[in-house]
DNA sequence: ATTAAGGCATGAA
DNA sequence: GTTCATGCCTTAA
């Protein structure tokens, strides 16, 4: 049994639309306090149309150079089909952080 | 302001 | 010990 990994997917489903979370803020909120295994867990995604992985971005609002969805490129039209606004090329976190 | 690179820390496989 | 969809730091252009 991974707890961290369920837990971590768990948190992706709990994310609200049109908002994003940090691999900071998962981890902490997961309990795990490596947010490289946050993104670990969320490459091994077994079910990324069930765990929106692309609402898991940088602490600064940057995106994976290599995301699962078709590249940061394609992360950004998902994200920004779900009603998140982006500064340039990166995510207009003041907005779309979501509040731990 | 932004990008790139290098280094160190953290936790798990 | 090494690697990794990170974070933060510094240096450079």
């Amino acid at each position: 049994m991974k707890p961290y990994q369920n837990k971590i997917l768990k948190f992706l489903t709990k994310i609200p639309k049109g908002k994003v979370a940090t691999y900071v803020q998962a981890s902490q909120a997961t309990g795990v306090n490596s947010p490289r295994v946050v993104g670990r867990v969320l490459h091994n995604n077994p079910d990324p149309k069930r765990f929106p992985c692309h609402r898991v971005v940088f602490k600064d609002g940057s995106l994976a150079k290599n995301f699962a969805f078709g590249g940061d490129r394609g992360q950004r039209a998902l994200l920004k089909s779900e009603g998140v606004s982006f500064a340039g090329k990166k995510v207009d976190m003041l907005k779309h952080r979501i509040i731990i």
